[in-house]
DNA sequence: GACCTCACTGTGGTAGGACCACAGCAAGTT
DNA sequence: AACTTGCTGTGGTCCTACCACAGTGAGGTC
């Protein structure tokens, strides 16, 4: 059986761990769909150090060509790898055009979160742990790590914030930015994105609260007071007390109902 | 700078923050892909209520003939959405064959995170601090939420890893269920996926590792102490002081070069 | 009547071809 | 020298056709 396609240099690969083996020994023959394998060659190029963060891909019909499968077939790999940030697709022609390989796992990750969220997948409430968690470790290492430049940027926001004609929706943009800026400043880009994947998922659900206060301006001023706390925390260059800090403001606000 | 939207509306939604107007109020027409389109209609399905976990799509081509677009541009669509775990998809006819909503966000999350770490777009340095916050979040959950099923797992799974004829890809493996059971154990089903994806990712590097060892036996019988320890902890609910031994059990091993 | 066989139907999977829009480049024109 | 124009290579989109698979039911066989 298995006929699949004619032309193709279709290889076999196919590393199906620990699978419950039914009847003695007869594996379920691996039925990997052609874009599947396309993605194995690109991630092996990857590992083997031959394709790396910057380089560019082959053009979609050589590299259809080149595997022996369908201009489809590749095409529907890219919008995977799109879709995980790891290529930016362009058109035109010249040096930089085409498909580029480039790190860039915040946007997926954001998408991901959302639409699971969305799904009722996850409960907000365990995003709210998983965000407590991960920026607890954000603002302790940005105690240490960060600049002036990124001091001065949340001092930016701030100020934004402190505004009294402030409407929520600038508020919520702006507190999104500063809790970003100080994952950002962390120096840890892992724990960075998924703070940032996970504040940004949760920008709709928070908005529609803000926007459902009572007495929105006395909320914006104390979680502005509480963001002075924290900037102050992490200049002094306090982690423990700035993650401690970031936990009792997240935790906080959303125990107000 | 590309913008490169994601996400907005076949309308104008788009707000981008803080671009240069070059020319008075001339927006730059927003240029979203036919895939993006489906991408938000079936989102937009969602987040009305309309469509939720478990139902089914309507076949790639009603769908196709519904959006006024081709079925390529769906598929396309339903590509980015099985990488994100959102949707899965089999042949044949029947109630259940073709297109399902099913929220399985943890393989997607595996490979994202694995193919950055490929990509060098994060350190493994970094994926172990990350590990490390959501590690002890779980550990901190699992000491309360834990039930005798999820203790006699990690039983098993301690078992397994103390056979002293154990091999590294056996330990290796094991020891990945044992994080991975507490993850689940935990109740909090965003950590748990995110600690499981960062465990995954990190799989085949560790393997290598514990491979490399000098002396393989003598390190997996610390790291089987550490895990006995761990479990005790979680068995008698200290959930702060399974939260510590965690941390110095991960971060012992990789400070060990 | 109970059971098996087999064609039918609806589903995703794949292929190939065609054309469009866009961006860079080079040759030609002013 | 500066501008214009057409060429070329790229992804973006569509169409059409066919394949493989799994459930369904009609028909035949015992």
């Amino acid at each position: 059986m298995v006929p699949d396609q004619a032309s193709t240099g279709a290889l076999d690969d196919a590393v199906d761990p620990a699978d419950g083996v039914v009847d003695a020994g007869w594996a379920p023959v691996t039925k990997a769909r052609t874009y599947e394998l396309v993605l194995d060659r690109v991630e092996a190029q990857i590992t083997s150090g031959r394709l790396r963060a910057g380089d560019r891909l082959p053009a979609e019909r050589d590299l259809a060509a080149a595997l022996g499968v369908s201009r489809v077939a590749v095409r529907e790999a890219m919008r995977v790898l799109q879709a995980m940030g790891v290529i930016t697709q362009s058109t035109g022609s010249g040096r930089d055009a085409g498909t580029v390989l480039t790190a860039a796992p915040g946007e997926a990750l954001t998408r991901l979160v959302r639409m699971h969220v969305l799904l009722a997948s996850v409960g907000t409430a365990d995003v709210v742990r998983a965000r407590i968690a991960l920026e607890r470790e954000s603002a302790r290492l940005a105690a240490t790590h960060a600049r002036d430049a990124d001091h001065a940027l949340l001092a930016e926001h701030l100020a934004v914030m402190d505004d009294p004609e402030c409407s929520p929706e600038t508020f919520n943009d702006r507190d999104t930015e500063f809790h970003v800026a100080i994952a950002h400043a962390s120096g840890n880009r892992l724990v960075a994105e998924m703070t940032t994947a996970l504040r940004n998922a949760m920008r709709a659900t928070l908005l529609e609260r803000l926007q459902g206060e009572d007495d929105f301006r006395a909320v914006a001023a104390r979680l502005a007071r509480e963001h002075h706390e924290i900037h102050d925390a992490l200049v002094a260059g306090e982690g423990a007390r700035a993650a401690d800090l970031v936990e009792a403001h997240i935790e906080g606000f959303y125990a107000r109902r």
